[in-house]
DNA sequence: GACCAGGTCATCA
DNA sequence: TGATGACATGGT
């Protein structure tokens, strides 16, 4: 299947650190599973070839999982008006923010915490391969919770294996849940995100923006912190707390996104930090 | 062989 | 309320 495109850059989408589950060939086509389906995704310009088993996926799926049908304009007009994110916006327009399955990323990024994104990709891969005997499929909370700490610490987990078992319990118990958080505030949703173990502020924020489209979320990690700083701050070692709050209302409903440019370009290189 | 990583948590002043 | 160190592990 071939679908036409606008406004999208895969590569930037995929590598910018929001999923973990992708991997890249050398002829640059992407392989990965888009809810529940492996699909192999290349793109030529505004071209977008999907190929998977069976009846692979629907043109609505991919559409949705990458967001396609939100109209960016307006975080365009943020991007260019801004004289440190103009750049940026040339350089990675078409970037997008997955909605992916809330579950995993809610796993995802408890692993993530103070951890490099290639070991976060192998962890996993791990679980994948030990759960699902796939390489890309990700557990269900309800296959990790027959599992125990001491095997998640043999996959990679360390010290984050029992916040991950924890987590898995309190999702399979009542998956409702998840839904409440959907429709609740971003305030609200978060506080309640924070009361698993291992899910602090960031966490939480980025399990707003990826798994729940909550785009008023602005996660600060590392990356942002000093680009933010450097940018916004001249330099002065503020708090990751007034980073957020800065982010979040300079930037309103595009914070979130805005925050995704700047992590991708502060980590690649485009922002001198 | 240090230092670091899409941080969080407990502890202490 | 804010600062500090421990935490597992492997990438750089």
């Amino acid at each position: 299947m071939e679908i036409k495109v606008e406004d999208f850059n895969l590569e930037a989408t995929l590598e910018s650190g929001q999923v973990f589950g992708f991997t890249k060939d050398s002829r640059g086509r992407y392989e990965g599973v888009i809810f529940g389906t492996l699909v192999q995704l290349y793109q030529d310009r505004e071209f977008l070839s999907i190929e998977g088993n069976g009846s692979a996926v629907s043109e609505h799926s991919i559409r949705t999982y990458f967001d396609l049908d939100h109209n960016l304009t307006i975080l365009y007009r943020l991007l260019c008006e801004d004289n440190h994110l103009r750049s940026i916006y040339h350089r990675l327009r078409g970037l997008r923010i997955i909605r992916q399955e809330p579950w995993e990323a809610l796993a995802c990024f408890i692993i993530s915490s103070n951890n490099h994104i290639k070991r976060i990709q192998r962890i996993r891969r791990n679980l994948s391969q030990a759960f699902c005997r796939s390489e890309f499929r990700f557990p269900e909370a309800c296959d990790l919770v027959s599992s125990d700490e001491r095997t998640l610490r043999e996959l990679g987990l360390g010290y984050r294996a029992p916040f991950l078992l924890s987590a898995a319990g309190y999702v399979s118990a009542s998956p409702v849940n998840f839904n409440h958080i959907r429709e609740t505030s971003y305030e609200q949703a978060k506080s309640e995100l924070m009361n698993f173990p291992g899910v602090g502020e960031k966490v939480a924020d980025c399990v707003l923006l990826f798994g729940f489209q909550k785009y008023e979320a602005f996660p600060v990690d590392i990356w942002i912190l000093r680009a933010m700083r450097k940018l916004y701050f001249r330099g002065r070692k503020v708090s990751g707390e007034k980073v957020r709050a800065y982010g979040q209302k300079r930037w309103g409903l595009y914070a979130g996104y805005v925050q995704q440019y700047l992590y991708y370009a502060a980590k690649s290189g485009m922002i001198k930090l």
